[in-house]
RNA sequence: GGGGCCGUCGUCUAGCAUGGAUUAGGAUACAUGCCUGGGGCGCAUGCGAUCCUGGGUUCAAAUCCCAGCGGCCCCA
């Protein structure tokens, strides 16, 4: 027995099943700086693949890339004093230009904001200028101090930024909701991971923004992943940047922007949500690898033929624009890639034989279930294809089943410090709105209000901590 | 923020308690040649280690001590 395949079980100790197939399926490995990792081909294509999606949908409601430099000087952090606050504990600063140090030091892009509005300043004269809808791809710096761990907190990491600038409030609010939804289409019908959406309290909102929506999702350990971000940034960046423009109305009027965000992140969530004990299982729309085909030449007959037939059935799949691998490697065994493959996520396997070219057909096996079965040589393609959906389907209707299994109302403190130790979770409690309830709640439990859902129900109970009149429902968990 | 564990060929690891003789051992991977092939196939040969780094203790350090770097886990 190699030790090539993951040892650990994901129900018997979730962290390190979680480090070791990240490792072994070879998404990425570690860096020789503490808390930075390597992005390897297997990630990077998932990665592509999001982008891919995302840059359509954006494209399609008229957004932009665009590129703004990783520097950025210290004074136009310090602008947005509540922005300044918030970041400066994890800034990594760039202080010497070859031997001689800088006259202002430079902040290492722990978000662009600062950099791109004061740009934005300058482009922005009139209301014919807006709206700038822009976004850029690109990696940011965040000095962690806390733990770090592989694709969910690290120092460095990649990610979208989109940032808006909109004449009205009502057109920013407008687009912080588009995005989210836009968020949240892409986690659900291409991840395949449900998510909670609303809005965050003012202790999580973003450092400098009006006020912050977010998607949650559940992972298997019971801790929540906050899976992106869309900002409302009101008018706080807009007065202390100077950006102004000339209304229609012949006034001046401040701009209304937004900012939102994804990250690599949403790679470990696929990870922790979908693998089981062989591996990463890969919902197809976001696979690199749709296919692999294992031909399997016995001895005594015509491993040619065999292999023919596996580049016929090859090619018919790559015309459907499925991507296929042809794993024709004489030095492993079928056993061995079989074992491969499953590793790295791939969604459906087909084995063709000897048995399956006498009798004109192939064996599929496919990733989430395990199930094999047969079909005719001429109906593999349309197989393959309905597969595809049914697993993408299926990968995400156990993910639904996870996470309401996993939420749970409590009417007290006292359950909800008895559901949070025994099953974690969200727990959906009242809460009376304050900020100190919140703040002891996280003292007490570690856990924190995740969002306060866009979909209103009324309190069952009074605040959960302090008993007073709630105001609304709230999701608590402990998270990532 | 608090606590604990760990670092030895590419990888996983034995050795460390009780310092010295294992030539730092094994497995796996890798290379070559055979053999195979429907769930990590087998045989042979070969290649492969600054024992994380720096200091200290000692006649002697992979082993003991200190610091640093890096990794993991748990608690809040």
């Amino acid at each position: 027995m190699s030790d090539t395949g993951i040892t650990t079980k994901k129900r018997v100790d979730f962290s390190e099943w979680y480090t070791e197939t990240v490792l072994k399926s070879e998404l990425a490995d570690y860096a020789p700086v503490k808390g930075c990792m390597i992005i390897r081909e297997h990630a990077y294509a998932i990665w592509e693949k999001i982008q891919e999606i995302f840059n359509k949908k954006i494209k399609a409601t008229g957004h932009k890339n665009v590129y703004f430099p990783m520097f950025i000087p210290e004074g136009f952090l310090k602008k947005e004093a509540e922005h300044f606050e918030g970041f400066v504990p994890e800034v990594a600063w760039v202080t010497e230009g070859g031997s001689s140090p800088l006259e202002e030091k430079l902040a290492i892009r722990p978000t662009s904001e600062t950099i791109m509005y004061d740009a934005f300043a300058k482009w922005v004269r009139s209301w014919r200028d807006l709206p700038i809808k822009i976004n850029q791809w690109c990696n940011i710096v965040r000095w962690e101090t806390k733990a770090t761990k592989l694709f969910l907190r690290t120092r460095e990491f990649l990610w979208q930024e989109g940032h808006t600038v909109h004449a009205t409030s009502e057109e920013a609010e407008k687009e912080v909701m588009d995005i989210l939804l836009e968020y949240k289409d892409l986690m659900e019908k291409y991840l395949a991971i449900p998510v909670l959406i609303g809005v965050k309290t003012d202790s999580e909102k973003f450092a400098g923004a009006l006020y912050t929506t977010a998607l949650e999702a559940m992972m298997p350990d019971g801790k929540a992943l906050q899976m992106g971000t869309s900002h409302n940034l009101g008018q706080n960046f807009g007065k202390v940047f100077d950006i102004k423009f000339i209304g229609e109305d012949k006034q001046d009027h401040y701009v209304w922007q937004t900012s939102w965000g994804i990250t690599t992140r949403l790679i470990g969530a696929v990870v922790m949500v979908h693998g089981d004990d062989k591996g990463l299982v890969l919902p197809p729309k976001i696979a690199p690898v749709h296919v692999v085909i294992v031909p399997i030449p016995y001895k005594g007959t015509d491993p040619e033929a065999i292999k023919a037939k596996a580049r016929e059935i090859e090619a018919k799949l790559k015309e459907k624009n499925l991507a296929v691998v042809l794993d024709d490697r004489e030095e492993y065994t079928p056993g061995w890639k079989f074992n491969h493959w499953e590793l790295k996520g791939v969604p459906v396997r087909i084995e063709i034989g000897p048995r399956d070219l006498k009798q004109k057909q192939v064996t599929l096996a496919r990733r989430d279930t395990g199930v094999k079965c047969v079909v005719k040589e001429d109906d593999a393609v349309s197989t393959v294809e309905t597969l595809l959906e049914e697993i993408q389907h299926n990968l995400y209707a156990k993910a639904r089943i996870a996470l309401e299994e996993k939420t749970t109302t409590v009417k007290s403190y006292d359950e909800f410090k008895k559901v949070l130790s025994e099953k974690g979770g969200f727990l959906k409690a009242s809460w009376c709105g304050s900020g100190k309830c919140e703040e002891k709640v996280k003292e007490e439990t570690g856990a924190t209000i995740r969002l306060r859902p866009f979909e209103k129900e009324e309190p069952i109970a009074g605040c959960v901590y302090c008993g007073e009149k709630a105001v609304e429902m709230v999701y608590f968990a402990r998270s990532y």
